[in-house]
DNA sequence: AATGAATGAGTATTCATTCAT
DNA sequence: TATGAATGAATACTCATTCAT
């Protein structure tokens, strides 16, 4: 990810450092949460000289609303691409359940900066837009294959659903989540 | 909520004021989060000279634990006491449609609490059991009315539902969580 | 060395408990420095309320005061009877050897304690005047086998090796000792 | 020792800063122990802000290495050179009595840290391996002009009568060490 | 344009000591 | 007489941010 590490000499032309940086700012997030997100320990991670972040970044929120903004479109891509690919409501019903029992769980650092950003938005509004956003965003990828009310409604029991699986301490069988949305999507 | 303020006469025998400073780290939480929750802030919050928090408390970190241990059993209880009121099944859907629609959304701090929580219970085990323990309560609540399947589901229903009225934007109307505690409890 | 530990009930009729704590000090300068050597910690190693360690003992300087004493008297103590079994000059040059070769060196404990001494020593008249008389009773211990010039000088042989096989990282022979011995004890 | 106190002009380009701090930590050492070397202390009597202490050094005890170092070396090189200016074995003995006399006595501050060193070492081989290196270079240069175990005999001879004047409460004369040093060296 | 040195405000924690009982 | 609760001063350390170059 790197081409030179150990070397003293830093990097120069550097055209991506910005972005690099907005990566690794949600990689360290992921480990270690906002609180212990630091700049320090953020440049640490992006390989780049402490300086660069007040250079590139006005302050920390700036970068960490940035860094929120990508999460929240990348996963909602993903969310998106899923249903994108479903030919009827009964294949839009399996790629729900295979997003609640495959995506989310799959990776740890997700989860944690799904939580992050909620927590934030808890207090923030600005951070409530872009949840909001996200929200409206899966709403509207539901909307091709069931009805406005429907799709809402599917949107929180995924939400629910993702969360439950997550934070339990024992594993649940997927069937679970197939009767869950069975019922939710059979008005 | 505090005796004496101004006077030097510092209050020396304080039978309950370990507790009084847990009280106090839930409310810091509410307001500033977990990160903002420092020993000082919450030693203010609790009117306690700040060498109290850490004879009380051996470190942050079992303050903090303590304090939300408190907050899940406080939510809990409330929710269990809603549903105790219920005679039957469809008592028991109307009660936790106004648990969705007023009880969380009521108080903007207990919102902060519960996702801070939840951050940090998708990092540590530690908390994990206790939001594990949390929702394994709700779910006994839920069956005194519902078999032990559509408990599990609607606990989850009702958790994202709360949340995303919670994180959304606008106002969304009761009807729409009547209208989905039906769906999901309607085998 | 302790009755109870588990339980609470805190001994109550304990006439040597200042004694304990005095000893408890000497355990934990040994451990962890006079700079490590709380009140606290020096209580828990003594098994003894913290409120007694203000009780028997003014303030820290005076319990450190005393257990150094205790100290230089018992390593002196032991001096003293290793050259009072000699019967002549050279059981007690071998007396000696022996001393530097085994005692000292055999607890680290000790050269910690002694080492924490003289650095008080160093700065403090009042520790200064206990190394004089410990030096003094060296001396004299010395001279029932040695005039007083040979003994002062052997006296600060013992002190240079000792503290050299001490500080050192690779052990020394014996023999190194012997001829040391020999050479300053032979005018 | 500062260009300016009063104003608020702070400097900022200041490139032997970090050796100041050393050289500051040696003093405070000196002054109060190691014990009282805070880096409080430290940055006051280097006339830096506190702040600046955990720029230049990741913690106190990267601090008091790179200080304890320091001090040995500068010691040992008195030595050295001292030595390396007898051209025969009675100017070495000459040399040396001089040293003992004169040299560390001279200043209590050494004598303080000499012995700080020595307790650390007495309880962290880190420092054990400084002090052994100072020793070996010692020997080194009394090698010069007499044989091996002589050297070390000497050298433990050295380390044991300048602890005794050290500690001693009243003065000792001078020809207690030349005969000390004479019957050493004479096999 | 880019950065390493610098710093003051803030953090948790440890501590000797006080004191009401 | 003996002690657990209490506390203010002090500790090392982290941090976002500033700034001269």
């Amino acid at each position: 990810m790197a081409d030179e590490r150990a070397g003293r000499p830093r990097r120069r032309y550097d055209p991506d450092r910005r972005d690099r940086i907005v990566e690794a700012c949600l990689r360290v997030v992921g480990e270690v949460g906002v609180a212990g997100a630091s700049n320090r320990r953020i440049a640490a991670a992006a390989d780049v000289p402490l300086g660069s972040m007040t250079y590139h970044f006005a302050d920390t929120d700036e970068l960490l609303r940035e860094a929120f903004t990508r999460f929240a479109h990348r996963v909602s891509d993903r969310f998106d691409a899923a249903l994108a690919q479903a030919h009827d409501a009964d294949e839009a019903r399996r790629a729900v359940v295979a997003l609640v029992v495959h995506d989310v769980l799959a990776d740890p650092h997700e989860l944690v900066v799904t939580h992050e950003l909620y927590t934030l938005a808890a207090r923030d509004p600005g951070y409530r837009r872009l949840t909001h956003a996200w929200m409206a965003r899966s709403r509207r990828a539901l909307e091709r294959h069931f009805d406005p009310t429907t799709a809402r409604l599917l949107d929180a029991l995924i939400e629910g659903l993702t969360i439950h699986r997550a934070l339990d301490v024992e594993p649940r069988p997927p069937t679970e989540v197939e009767e869950a949305v069975t019922r939710i999507t059979t008005a």
